[in-house]
DNA sequence: GAATTCGGAGGACAGTTGTTCACTGACATC
DNA sequence: GATGTCAGTGAACAACTGTCCTCCGAATTC
């Protein structure tokens, strides 16, 4: 597979729209997506502003592949976790855990999509929430296969993922926000209530059918 | 109180401010804060654009005077509803009923708290989230009054107000997005989606000293 | 009724923006 | 080794931005 198709050509052209797609995102820790410029971008990566084009059509298209970028890896980091045979104590410590180890080592990538989630671009906050819709649905699937979840609507464990998934972005969202204002102790205290919070949720998850079920 | 202070000149002062003000919550339906042009807000009111300085220093003071309008009018019709002497079943249906009217009556309002509750202006988010904490505080207050958080700590009374007030907002945001997609039933399945995940954490809260308080 | 305050107008400034077009030159194909 | 593809160039375009300054005139104050 050496004389594939291109070769020096489509590898050069790859690393220079990684770097728009890195310079652009290094530009949004400080503003949101519809404020950021075409010419911005180019002139940190240090090319012409007309060569943008050879890549994306415009800044909404570079935004969906961000959006590719930031969340495509997620999926199988949680599931993966999720899907392990242990206490639902130790399940959440697990996700947690993660959650903040990817806050840490991806700052900007969660910083992108919390502010472009309900943001002024409309093809993006779609990517996002079709993303996020995939996401919600895979963790469907894996509490269903929990042997707590007998007997339970697909509906109702779509609205508990829902909840599980929503609490994670938002607890990334928070240790951002707590990162950047230097209070000290501020992340361990998000991630502390964090896992409280997911706690009462799994509380609530076992005494559902009790008496949440019927009621509808 | 005829001859109080000023009289017709802070009157029309306070009139074009608005204007201002309603300019560009209109604006802010298609795009974010930080790509908001003075220029843009000023046509819109039929002002000159130098005007715009004898009423705020720049677009972010303008933003901020936006989440007070916003966000002000919010705490007291929560509240009331709380403290109601009502079922869980009956509190958490007003409640949702509640949001569903706000997003219907101020939508613009609501988004533009969405957005910009992690946007690109820091003095905005500030004051988002200062005004969301203080009404998080105030939610944490009526719960605690209730007889079933008999026992419970204040930092657990925290964490249950903010999945509350979480939920709202979420729901909320939500809402905007069913509306503008302009599917049928989705506002529909929201709410119903959004007033079952309220009754599971209704739930969990019941069940919570049994099996959550004592691991700490 | 004279003096003052002050919301707003209007011109002008230097910078910036996205997009167009014809172009170059290194790589790829045959 | 000739031919064509194509990532990137550079000049030029009209349109726009935020801010400075001077001025006007009506509402306010004394």
């Amino acid at each position: 597979m050496s004389h594939s198709v291109g070769g020096v050509r489509q590898a050069q052209k790859q690393k220079t729209r990684q770097a728009l797609l890195d310079a652009a995102l290094g530009l949004l820790e400080e503003q949101s997506l519809s404020s950021l410029g075409l010419r911005e971008v180019t002139r940190v990566v240090g090319i012409a502003p007309t060569a943008f084009y050879r890549h994306f059509r415009d800044l909404g298209e570079l935004g969906v592949a961000l959006v590719e970028e930031a969340l495509g890896s997620l999926h199988a980091m949680v599931r993966a976790i999720l899907v392990e045979q242990a206490g639902a104590e130790e399940r959440i410590d697990r996700t947690v855990a993660v959650v903040e180890r990817h806050v840490r080592e991806h700052p900007a990538h969660v910083r992108f999509v919390a502010r472009e989630r309900h943001g002024g671009v409309r093809a993006v906050r779609q990517a996002i929430a079709g993303e996020l819709a995939r996401f919600t649905e895979e963790v469907a699937e894996v509490l269903k296969s929990q042997p707590v979840s007998a007997g339970w609507r697909d509906e109702d464990m779509r609205m508990l993922a829902e909840l599980y998934v929503d609490r994670l972005v938002t607890t990334a969202a928070e240790l951002i926000d707590a990162a950047e204002d230097g209070a000290e102790g501020a992340a361990e205290e998000v991630v502390s209530r964090s896992r409280r919070q997911l706690r009462l949720i799994s509380i609530g998850r076992r005494h559902w059918k009790e008496e949440g079920g019927e009621v509808v």
